[in-house]
RNA sequence: GGAGAGGUACCGAAGCGGCCAAACGGGACUGACUGUAAAUCAGUUGGCGCUCGCCUUCGGAGGUUCGAAUCCUCCCCUCUCCA
């Protein structure tokens, strides 16, 4: 549709109108509005930014926010620029995690970076979108400029961040170089001209930084379109990797479908909103019903974006398969036994299912283990084995056993 | 440079000579209940020997003691105040 819009005359604020409509969906600021409709309004396709930390090189829900924002602005016809920090990113990052983040290598970066690179275009459009690394232009500053550009910026601005400033007062480290962080960013954007930046409400401070010093450096400050952090799976915490409450892009589908449906009721239209394009009073329809439906028309939609219909479809039926109807699931893997006599802790620890005996033993004790629909209850004796019984560990491990002739 | 506070298991945080494998909370796991991997409730949560036992663990290295997370020495890291 958006190819087709050179094509056709619009008059230019109508068409401003309805984007400034349609970006405002799930975003938790925009600062400042009337910057964006004026520049909308300009009718020329705007330099849009986005900076990636390559520290993360496993794209989750939570990144995707912000992405499928960059590519409605792409939809829209504006010029898209994925930043990768690579240069930044060895610095390390303070925004987010209230702790300072080690700093990493050279190889590290470039090989976060590629994988980043790879996942971006799930959600953006290739075509469209430029890619650039911001070693390009502050690995050549000299230390003057770097204090030319640090002399914009005083220490009780600084301290204005709210992480810095908790963590001061907190008696936490805070140490000098994070703040270059945010000057770096802010100098990107002078670099790139950008007229637009997105980014996290995580980032807000690190977008009000990059306007100043865009209007330091005679510059039009970019407009600051804020997503905001999704929640992970446990509905409090914003999702991250190293929280474990994330859902990865790269996951299989029935993993995503299942880590969908393990998010609270309560989350269900949050993750609407952000995450797909369902119309809202369609979604509005969705949360009147069984807010198991909804979550599971949630789960098909976004499985759908990073594995097509007929994957999504599958997975939903696993799912209602395994967890509605308690049926056993059509895939699962296979271990080779090679005795036909064991206990079943020495089953379990066999199957890979617990990381030490004593944990096998507590599972059995407690009721989580069963063969054949059997439950286990004996930790010591032997069980009867056959090719083809299949174990489960709780409520979703499974293995099938195949018990070797000899 | 000086003075003081602190570093405890996945995380937060108690403990300050034996009753400490280490309270409590979170997380995770298991069960019950749910035609949701939601909510709620209960239990479990270092390793090995099937409830007594043994081994490894409380920033690091040594030492005191029958016995140390707990006392001493040195070192590393963080914070505060002073210079």
């Amino acid at each position: 549709m958006s190819h087709l819009r050179g094509l056709c005359y619009t008059p230019p604020m109508r068409l401003a109108d309805e984007q400034l409509a349609a970006l405002k969906r799930g975003t938790a600021a925009i600062t400042t509005m009337e910057d964006l409709a004026r520049k909308l309004a300009l009718g020329r396709p705007l330099r849009v930014k986005l900076g990636l930390d390559p520290s993360a090189p496993d794209i989750h829900l939570g990144h995707t926010v912000v992405l499928r924002k960059l590519r409605q602005f792409q939809d829209l016809g504006h010029e898209v620029v994925a930043l990768i920090g690579d240069f930044t990113g060895r610095i390390g990052d303070p925004s987010g995690k209230s702790e300072t983040r080690r700093q990493l290598t050279e190889e590290e970066v470039e090989a976060n970076a590629a994988t980043y690179r790879q996942q971006i275009f799930k959600i953006l459009d290739p075509e469209r979108t430029k890619i650039d690394f911001n070693s390009r232009w502050l690995a050549p500053l000299n230390f003057a400029e770097v204090c030319e550009l640090a002399s914009k910026v005083t220490l009780a601005r600084m301290l204005e961040r709210d992480d810095f400033a908790t963590r001061f007062r907190e008696n936490r480290p805070v140490h000098l170089h994070e703040f270059f962080y945010a000057l770096m960013q802010g100098y990107d954007s002078v670099a790139l001209r950008a007229d637009v930046e997105l980014g996290g409400t995580d980032q807000t401070f690190n977008l009000m930084m990059a306007r100043e010093i865009q209007r330091d450096y005679g510059q039009e400050p970019e407009v600051a379109v804020i997503t905001p952090l999704l929640e992970g799976t446990d509905g409090v915490q914003k999702m991250s990797k190293s929280l474990g409450n994330y859902i990865g892009i790269d996951e299989p589908p029935a993993t995503m479908f299942g880590k969908v449906m393990s998010i609270p009721d309560s989350m269900i239209g949050r993750y609407f909103e952000v995450l797909t394009t369902v119309p809202l009073p369609r979604v509005e329809e969705l949360l009147a019903g069984n807010p198991r439906d909804a979550k599971a028309a949630l789960a098909q939609t976004i499985v759908t974006d990073y594995h097509g219909d007929a994957a999504a479809q599958a997975a939903a039926d696993e799912f209602a398969r395994v967890f509605s109807r308690r049926e056993l699931p059509t895939d699962m893997p296979e271990v080779l036994l090679t005795k036909s006599g064991l206990s079943s802790v020495d089953l379990v620890l066999a199957c890979g299912m617990a990381a030490s005996r004593g944990e096998a033993r507590r599972l059995i004790q407690q009721g989580g283990v069963s063969l054949d629909g059997e439950r286990l209850t004996d930790p010591i004796g032997d069980v009867a084995l056959r090719d083809g019984a299949v174990l489960q560990v709780g409520p979703r491990r499974f293995a099938r056993l195949r018990v070797a002739r000899g």
